[in-house]
DNA sequence: AAGTAAACGCAACTAAGTTGCGTTTACTTT
DNA sequence: AAAGTAAACGCAACTTAGTTGCGTTTACTT
């Protein structure tokens, strides 16, 4: 199951044209099989902890992917940086939802359509980083 | 002009029944007078270097500010909160702007009107914070 | 197979925010 | 007005996310 991910992972780094590396293809492999954004330490969560690559390289590599745009990076509340990857969305414009109790945080998809922001005359719109707080039907 | 401020802040913070400090007069004043959401460093520097509080103390009247209502958390990309009074605004639900280039911060009061957002079945939405990312009028 | 620049790992650093605890102070009581 | 008290405060030390510099390794080129 996982494999396919990786192998789509490294047909999808080769494409950049930049360094198809283990730890690149392994990164990306976790957020192509992750369905939500998450963030850095739980991305060192899903490799095996005998070869994570260090702290600074993971930065790196998903500073990299964002800048590539195969993944995307979402702040919350909790002042940290989630990653997901762009290939379900297309776009950077949409919203994700936290549960305040469990944490848990997932993609609003649906939102994306009603990104008709009446911004100021003469403001450009680049991205849109969005987090609906609350509670999940679990929790509530 | 700011004195204004700095008595309109007492009343709200004596209407809230805790106690009335003036650290506490002294930065709900600068919020009021500020009408951008800023940061912790920010409302340091709006303060004589002489009588800032502890950054310790700044950071516990920011949050109590918040839990009695009178001022809103926004968290954007820098990983910072800023803080706003929210006697303007009413509600936690709008979003804010940031210049990618500038860095300064608005209010996009008009997107209040548009939170209907579709959320799955069972979930409950609390807060949203919202950070539209771009350039604004002057470096667009 | 050798060369090279891009990735990587390590150590040390920065910056935002938190915790524990002893001291001060706004408000209450007398 | 003076004393008592719990809430605020200040200090020091800590935590956590993310960054920087630099020497070493490795994916790709020739």
């Amino acid at each position: 199951m996982l494999a396919n991910f990786y192998e789509q992972a490294e047909e999808m780094i080769r494409h950049t044209g930049d360094r198809v590396t283990s730890a690149r293809v392994r990164v990306l492999g976790i957020l192509l099989a992750e369905k939500q954004a998450i963030s850095h330490h739980e991305i060192e969560e899903h490799m095996g902890s005998d070869h994570t690559p260090n702290r600074v390289t993971l930065y790196r590599i998903l500073e990299w992917l964002n800048k590539k745009g195969l993944v995307h990076k979402v702040i919350s509340g909790d002042r940290k940086w989630r990653f997901r990857t762009n290939i379900y969305t297309g776009s950077h414009r949409h919203a994700h939802f936290k549960c305040s109790r469990c944490t848990t945080v997932i993609c609003l998809n649906d939102v994306k359509a009603k990104y008709s922001w009446p911004l100021p005359p003469g403001y450009q719109s680049q991205e849109v980083e969005l987090t609906v707080k609350g509670l999940c039907a679990e929790c509530a």
